[in-house]
DNA sequence: AGGCGCATGTAATTAGTTACATGATTCA
DNA sequence: TGAATCATGTAACTAATTACATGCGCCT
C-alpha cells in the first residue's frame, strides 16, 4: 500500500513512465525505498484501475513506445490526506550485512575484515553515486525540495555507514590485539 | 531466506525460544532487520525440519511452556558459510517518513514542521531505549562483539537521522523566510 | 476489572521477487 | 557481435503481514 504513496509522490512532481520510476527508486531512493519493475507496473495499472493516475499513450519509432503516467485529482488529494493523516508506520529495514556483523562471534577476524572492506567498498561506489547525481541535479533549472531533503539524507546516510565500518575495524583490531582471533 | 541466517546469528550466541527472538528484533535489531512472532515461528519449524536448529522443551508452571532453540553443527556450519561465501545483497530500506518527505512539495510548511517534529520525537525515544539498552548491556558479564559493534551502529543511525531532521528544518525555514508557503 | 507480559501457534491475505517474454537501437 | 538502454508486461513463487486463537499470572 505505502508503495502506490511512493508512486503518487514521484508521479506528483513530474509525470512519468514506470520506467522512469524504477530509475528514480534506484538513483534517488536507494536510502529509503526499493521496488522492481514487475511490481511497479502491475501497482501502476491498479492506480490507474482506482482513478488515482491516468496514461498518455507516447508513440515513438527509434524505442518503444510508452505510457505516462499523471496524478488525477483524486490521486493528488490521496496522497496530501495519507501524508497528513496517515501515522507513520515504524521504517523497515532488511541490511544482511549487519545480520552477519551481529554473527561476527563465528568468524575469524581476517574474514571479518574483509566483510567490513568489501562493504566499505560497496558504499563508497553508492556515495559517488549519488554525489555526482546531487551536482548534476543541482546544475538544473527547477530544483525541487523533497529532493534536496531526500539526497542530503542518502550522503548523510553514506557517510555514517563509512564512518561506522572505520570505527569497527578499529575497534575489532583492538579487541584482538593480545588475544587471538576467533 | 535472509531471515534464517539472522535467526542462525542470534541463536548462535545463545540458546533463544522464539519469544525471545521477537524481543532482540526489537530491542537491538530495529536498525537492521524486523519480522514478526508469526513468522518467526514458522521459520524456526522450517530450520528444525532441515536440520539447522534443535529444540529443548522447559515445562514451566508459572508462564507457558516453551521451547529453547540451539544450533546443530549443520546450522553452524551453514552459518559461517552464508556469512563468508554469499555475496552481500544490498540492505533494503521501507522509510515511510523519508517517502512523505520526498512529496513535500505537496505540502504547506506547516505539514511539513509538523511531520519532521513527529518524526524527531519518534526517534529520539528510540535512541533513549537504545542507550539504556547499551549501558544495561555493558554492566554485564558476557559482551558479544556482534553486539557491541551494531548498538554502536544503532546509536550512530539514531543520531544521523536526528541531526539530519534538525537540517531539514532549518533549510526549510530558510527556503520559505520570503516566499510564503505551499 | 482490564491490560501487560509470557509463550506459542495457524490461516488468510498482501507484498515482493524471480523468471519468462519481446524487440529495436546504440555503443564498444 | 555482444552488452546496455529503452520500454512494457505476465506468471510463478516466496516472504511478510494481519487476523484469529488460547490462557495463566501479575500489577494497578
Amino acid at each position: 500500500m505505502s508503495l502506490q504513496y511512493a508512486l503518487l509522490g514521484i508521479i506528483s512532481k513530474k509525470p512519468a513512465t514506470g520506467y522512469d520510476v524504477v530509475r528514480i527508486f534506484k538513483e534517488q531512493m536507494v536510502y529509503f525505498w526499493n521496488s522492481t519493475h514487475s511490481q511497479i507496473y502491475t501497482e501502476l495499472h491498479k492506480m490507474e484501475t482506482k482513478g488515482l493516475i491516468h496514461h498518455e499513450l507516447v508513440i515513438q519509432h527509434t524505442s518503444p513506445n510508452k505510457k505516462i503516467y499523471s496524478l488525477t485529482d483524486q490521486g493528488r488529494k490521496d496522497l496530501v490526506q495519507w501524508a497528513i493523516e496517515q501515522p507513520l508506520k515504524p521504517a523497515k529495514i532488511k541490511d544482511e550485512f549487519l545480520i552477519k556483523t551481529a554473527a561476527f562471534n563465528v568468524l575469524t577476524v581476517q574474514d571479518m575484515i574483509k566483510l567490513i572492506d568489501d562493504v566499505i567498498e560497496r558504499e563508497n561506489k553508492v556515495l559517488e553515486m549519488t554525489n555526482s547525481w546531487r551536482e548534476h541535479y543541482i546544475n538544473q533549472e527547477e530544483n525541487d525540495l523533497g529532493t534536496m531533503l531526500t539526497i542530503e539524507y542518502g550522503i548523510r546516510y553514506s557517510k555514517m555507514y563509512l564512518d561506522w565500518c572505520t570505527w569497527a575495524k578499529d575497534y575489532i583490531e583492538n579487541s584482538f590485539l593480545n588475544k587471538g582471533s576467533s
